[in-house]
Formats: C-alpha cells, sequence, structure tokens
DNA sequence: GCCCAGGGATGCG
DNA sequence: CGCATCCATGGG
C-alpha cells in the first residue's frame, strides 16, 4: 500500500490492503453513508470524506491526521493476513475480506453504541445512534456530531425510549449519569484485565460488548466478541451444537492469540455475508 | 402470528 | 459458578 498524506487528504494507492465498503460495511462502525464511489464517515465530531474506485482511495477531512490514526494506517495487514491464512478455518474469509481493516474509533462513542447493539440489528442500531446524535449532538451545518457525555447526561429514560432503545434506556442512562470524563481518561492507560474488570462493572455491558468496546475504541486484538452469527460459525466450523459463549470466547481467543480480533472480523464479515453457505 | 438481531440482567439452585 | 427466563422493537 503506498499512502501520501498531505495537510488536508490522504491518497492510497496500491489497494491490496485496504478496500473502504468492506471496512465500513463489517460492523464495527455504525456511523457512515457509501453513495457509489464516496463514503461519509463520522466520528465523534468529525468527518471524513472518502472517494474510491479499484485503484485509489483520497481521504479527505479537517483533521487528516485523526483520520489517518482511524484507519489504522501505519499497521501492516499483509502480515496479519498471510499469518491467518494458515489457518484452515479462516482462509477464505480472509480472501472474502481482503481489504478489511479495524477502525481505531473513540472509546466513549463505542461503548454508547455497543451499549445499543445488544440483541439488536444493525439497521437498528444505526437509527438509534442517528437519533441521539440529532437530538443531543452538536450541530455542525452539513451533519450532527456525537454527543459528548455532558450532553448525554440531559437524556432521560423517555428520550432514550424515542431514540429506540427499548429495554436498553434504563441501561443506558444508568450508565451515561454515573460515567465521568475521568473513568473514560483512566479507562485508556489500564491493563487489559482492568478494562475489562471495569466495563462489566457498567449497565448494559456484557463480555461480549466488553470486547467489542476492547477491539474497536482501545485497540486491544486479543480478544474475540462473540454473537450470534460467530456462535453459529463456531458450530458450523466444529460441526458441534454449542450454546456457551464463554467456552467459544476462551477457545476461539486461545486459537487466534494476539490475532484474535482481527480474526473474529473476518470471520463476522465472511459469514453474515454469505449468511453461512 | 413467529423468528431474529453484533446480549445482558436477574434470580434460583 | 451454570443455567433459565425475561426483556422492547422493527423487519423478514
Amino acid at each position: 500500500m503506498k499512502i501520501v498524506k498531505s495537510k488536508d487528504k490522504i491518497v492510497i494507492n496500491e489497494l491490496d490492503d485496504f478496500n473502504v465498503i468492506q471496512t465500513l460495511n463489517c460492523g464495527q462502525i455504525f456511523r457512515y453513508v457509501i453513495d457509489g464511489e464516496r463514503a461519509l464517515v463520522y466520528s465523534l465530531d468529525k468527518r471524513a470524506i472518502v472517494n474510491f474506485n479499484e485503484n485509489e482511495i483520497t481521504i479527505k477531512s479537517d483533521d487528516v491526521d485523526y483520520f489517518y490514526n482511524f484507519f489504522d494506517l501505519d499497521t501492516d495487514y499483509s502480515y496479519i493476513k498471510n499469518e491467518l491464512r494458515k489457518d484452515e478455518f479462516l482462509k477464505s474469509a480472509v480472501d472474502f475480506g481482503y481489504g478489511i481493516r479495524i477502525i481505531k474509533n473513540d472509546v466513549y462513542e463505542m461503548l454508547i453504541s455497543f451499549i445499543i447493539s445488544s440483541n439488536n440489528n444493525i439497521g437498528r442500531i444505526k437509527k438509534s445512534i442517528e437519533y441521539l446524535c440529532s437530538h443531543f449532538g452538536k450541530n455542525m451545518g452539513e451533519y450532527f456530531a456525537f454527543p459528548t457525555l455532558q450532553e448525554l447526561k440531559r437524556a432521560s429514560i423517555a428520550d432514550f425510549r424515542s431514540a429506540g432503545l427499548g429495554y436498553r434506556a434504563e441501561q443506558m442512562y444508568d450508565t451515561v449519569q454515573k460515567l465521568t470524563d475521568e473513568d473514560i481518561n483512566k479507562l485508556k492507560h489500564m491493563d487489559k484485565n482492568s478494562q475489562f474488570k471495569f466495563l462489566l462493572s457498567l449497565k448494559g455491558v456484557g463480555e461480549k460488548v466488553a470486547h467489542c468496546i476492547m477491539l474497536f475504541g482501545l485497540g486491544v486484538k486479543d480478544v474475540f466478541p462473540v454473537d450470534t452469527w460467530i456462535n453459529k460459525v463456531y458450530n458450523k466450523l466444529t460441526n458441534t451444537v454449542v450454546s456457551d459463549r464463554k467456552t467459544i470466547t476462551r477457545e476461539l481467543t486461545d486459537r487466534y492469540k494476539d490475532l484474535s480480533g482481527y480474526a473474529q472480523q473476518y470471520f463476522f464479515y465472511y459469514f453474515r455475508d454469505n449468511k453461512l453457505k
């Protein structure tokens, strides 16, 4: 991959390790719009305008450095993919999702987003997040920012229900009221086990959601979020009927170790897209 | 009407 | 611990 960064844009060529549609559609981010060969991508109060074709990707933003880091452009994915292709379960999944990159998103935004995600579908998750942005986030002119913690503290349980959170409204209210900016800052500097423990102490956050927050918001790669799809994939690949997700999580994290987070994304994208066939 | 979605909280043994 | 049950909501 050839990357040229300037003040107002990033231009990328030789796209063996970056496909915009795959990276956006693999379930790690909920605030984006794809329109032909152009995508709008949002994080906190920032926006990137991404133009792409099969030969070149151009990322424009008022904060180029933020999105350089956001798209993880310093990481060599060819090494990761070569390692994972050695695994018989993963080879076709890696080839299918060759251009996936794991986003480095904001922890707080991931926390709120993945509380909404539990036992929910991606379409509804997106709508709920959009509602929170347009009702509680700052008006940026052409879009709404993700609401800050202080802004979200003004939302009532009824507001969260209006956002379509259903029974998660009370959990969200409890967590938002309890959480502080200092909690978020401390979280970034904790070790992995402390991060996991703290996240589990928040309402609406169980093991799977905590693992997603760590993977997409804290850059922790040796976690393997297990949701309904991964559960189905696991049973298909191992020809078993296991429903205990703790067991599945332990076995898969043990199998893929430091590359667990990457492996999980290739699995998720491949099997969800192919409807397990 | 039933089933499912990037699951978690609670209670009970 | 493990396990069962309940939980809003919209789309297929």
